[in-house]
DNA sequence: CGTTCAATTGATCAGCGTCAAACTAGGTGG
DNA sequence: CCACCTAGTTTGACGCTGATCAATTGAACG
């Protein structure tokens, strides 16, 4: 491993307070990998090997049945998952994949939890993680139920703009099928609601994003701290 | 507080472990109190002043926005609501009203932040608590995205006949409003749903179930512990 | 310059919500 | 004991949202 990646490792929250021990511990038993794009990383149902550090590039979590599939979430660097499963030693909820290029840390799932049981530094920082998924995916839940999906693309745009500076132009960061399945929806429905959105202050044209009226977007998308502030 | 209740409190997973003086020093806070029916306890957006351990009742866990309401979930005892957002001293993402008379244990947050900073048992039983939330959201997002109200319906009632007993007949246990509202459809769609399910083994008459073809309904449901089974 | 895959557009359809009306059950008062 | 009231439930008609299918356009890349 870089020392550079083991750096980037050692300041994330999760891993940033913990003895300089159980660390190295954990890095130990660590090895690093780079994966093309399209590659399975998880499978939903197997059990939870490692967890996952990512370091660059950008993942899918998506899940199946029945022969549906929908994605889930996308992962950015740098941020872990699955931290669930692989403290509750439980199967995998979600299934993985690179989207682009990626360099990826595999810790093992019971060097995890063996420094979990020891490190109490580390036991509560892994408390401060869970808090935070549990209440990111519960916004997940309350924008699918409560809103259509022309009103989570406007409130998906105005949280990506300001998470990009805030500028009137952005890219789109993301390949607009992927977005269409993050945000719930078919390609050809976010296609629409593009269309749908020029009447109400956005311009977009391939990645390139413009919001030409942000207050009017704004009285479309209604947003609230409590569905799309990512750290409220 | 009873002695009863603080039994009760004290077997539950979160609470088991720990320090008999820092379970004691929680008490000494808590305050007990009991509800009827239809009592607004949370509202979204609030600070979160206190942890609720539901000792008994029921109590809807529910979100608004622009002018919109659903049911995210339905708290039945002996259980708590909401650890994340009192350990993070973050704002309730969520509303709760009473639904049946319940008798409701207030503990304040600021107690059970300083016993979780102190307390290294209870601190690791808050992440297998947290973890065990998320992996249940999750569950319900997936059930979301991937069904159809029918076949969440469908697999809402094999879960429910196996958690009580298995047996053929049972109680419908809830409000058919509120299922509806709980499974992410309207009291119409409800009534339609149920009887479709007629032709798939099912027959409900007022709240009273009968699974007269069980083989026939799981063909419909195609249940799976991945986004079923509450312990997986 | 052609191949390939994403993005768009149009037509159609299924799922589900909305609205209004009829029906039912449980509780209340005469 | 029964008529009545109220709230939940059911039914029917209708319309909106978004999925599906098929065809076309567009853009990236060898």
């Amino acid at each position: 491993m870089r020392e550079t990646d083991r750096q980037e490792i050692r300041h994330l929250p999760l891993f940033r307070g913990m003895d300089s021990n159980n660390f190295d511990r954990l890095m130990r038993g660590a090895y690093v990998q780079n994966f093309p794009p399209q590659v399975d990383l998880l499978r939903e149902g197997d059990p939870s090997d490692f967890l996952h550090v990512l370091i660059n590039g950008s993942a899918e979590l998506f899940a199946n049945w029945n022969g549906r599939e929908t994605t889930m979430s996308v992962a950015r660097p740098v941020s872990t998952f699955i931290l669930a499963a692989t403290i509750q030693d439980a199967p995998w909820l979600m299934s993985g994949r690179t989207l682009e290029k990626s360099r990826i840390v595999l810790l093992p799932s019971e060097d995890v939890r063996a420094v979990f049981a020891e490190d109490n530094v580390f036991a509560r920082a892994v408390v401060s993680e869970l808090a935070q998924c549990y209440r990111g995916v519960l916004k997940d839940a309350k924008n699918l139920k409560l809103r259509t999906s022309v009103e989570r693309l406007a409130n998906y745009l105005l949280r990506w703009q300001a998470e990009h500076g805030g500028g009137p132009t952005f890219q789109l960061g993301l390949e607009k099928r992927r977005l269409a399945a993050r945000l719930g929806m078919t390609p050809e429905n976010l296609s629409r609601s593009i269309r749908a959105l020029q009447d109400h202050g956005v311009q977009i044209n391939g990645t390139q994003v413009e919001i030409t009226d942000h207050a009017k977007l704004e009285t479309l998308a209604v947003p609230t701290p409590l569905i799309d502030d990512p750290r409220c």
